[in-house]
RNA sequence: GCAAGGGUGGUCGAGUGGUUAAUGGCACCGGGCUGUAAACCCGGCAGACGAAAGUCUUACAUAGGUUCAAAUCCUAUCCCUUGCA
């Protein structure tokens, strides 16, 4: 039976060295694992690999999607799958590398079936929720799935909303539908998984300084150009980190300077979130330290035994 | 030097005699999340003990004082801001 190896970890703890390190050691091709990276015309802020970082392993599933594309974790999964399909067939291994866990967890235990979004649908509970209230639209689910109700905050209009849309587009309850999971794939027990937890002050440290160096290296100038050739605001490309606080800038809503800070600290929020899915979510064994260090990527090999 | 205003918890900022360990925001910490996940949401946050109810200790520049009771009133000292010199 053949491994197949995913690196999480918080972003900036340097899973694509340590990922491209692997790879090179054992023959391995990468698939990108992180939901804002396989969007292409996003650069600066994204903390993709450049060409020297890839240093000619294959990377898959980064600059694939054009920026105004609603993507998903489910259309992951099933790009993902393919991939790794067809690595395996060349007969080389697999490495998931990234910080989106929910992704990952898509792929492990795939949904249970249901129809694409219904954007017009989603359009017309969002003007209800910005009319009435969140709370309002709770109030629906209320009557219409009660236990799905119960097992969500009421603000959290995001599963509210996803709740209402199983409801009104299948005619069943989310509650009812959600326990019936398509199996995993065969592939899923083979996955091994790494996670990599560096000291949280230097992990901070690190992300302020990256923020820094995107706003120098002309992240503005990449948003207002994004802008001007149409992409909306309220695409998922640029409601990621730094790219959403830019839009508020060139939108006369914040300082530049506080644009730099309010992103510092956006990343560093996501940061401790993805440590906390890390430490519960995932079957992981923890490597302490950055995966940019020689010395973490020497434990993963004798862990590993190669 | 005189006049006026002000110094509150990591930070910003409410509170002007009594359920006040002190509203709220942020930081920070912990958590949830089955097709938006770099999204969305929830909880904790003076310290000590406790599973909890709770108990104790120390807190609103500093030092005194008034009062049954003070972050809130009075006095002195230190510091800050503005206006006049």
């Amino acid at each position: 039976m053949n491994s197949i190896y995913s690196i999480v970890g918080p972003t900036a703890s340097g899973k694509t060295e340590i990922g491209v390190a692997l790879a090179l050691r054992i023959g391995g091709e990468i698939i990108n694992c992180d939901s804002v990276q396989i969007y292409r015309g996003i650069e600066i802020a994204t903390a993709k690999p450049s060409v020297e970082e890839m240093r000619g392993v294959p990377h898959h599933l980064i600059d694939y999607v054009a920026p105004d594309v609603k993507y998903t974790a489910a259309d992951w999964a099933k790009d993902a799958a393919a991939k790794i399909y067809e690595i395996e067939a060349r007969e080389n291994v697999p490495i998931l590398v990234g910080g989106t866990g929910f992704y990952l967890r898509a792929l492990r235990e795939p949904f249970f079936e249901s129809p694409p979004t219904d954007e017009k649908l989603r359009e017309k509970l969002t003007k209800i929720k910005n009319r009435r209230g969140v709370e309002y639209l709770y109030k629906i689910l209320q009557k219409v799935d009660p236990d799905s109700a119960a097992k969500n905050q009421p603000r959290d209009y995001v599963r509210v909303m996803r709740a209402l849309e199983v409801r009104f587009q299948t005619g069943k309850r989310l509650s009812e539908v959600q326990p019936n999971r398509e199996k995993p794939p065969e592939f899923a027990e083979r996955i091994r998984t790494f996670a990599l937890n560096p000291p949280r002050d230097l992990l901070y440290e690190k992300i302020n300084e990256r923020a820094e160096i995107h706003f120098e290296k002309g992240l503005v100038e990449e948003v207002k150009t994004l802008r001007e050739s149409g992409l909306s605001d309220d695409t998922n490309a640029l409601g990621a980190h730094g790219y959403r606080r830019v839009c508020e800038y060139l939108r006369g809503e914040r300082s530049l300077e506080s644009a730099i800070e309010q992103t510092k600290q956006d990343v560093r929020n996501y940061a401790k979130r993805q440590m906390s899915w890390f430490r519960h979510k995932e079957i992981a064994t923890r490597l302490e330290g950055f995966g940019s260090d020689a010395e973490t990527q020497k434990k993963l090999y004798e862990i590993l035994k190669i």
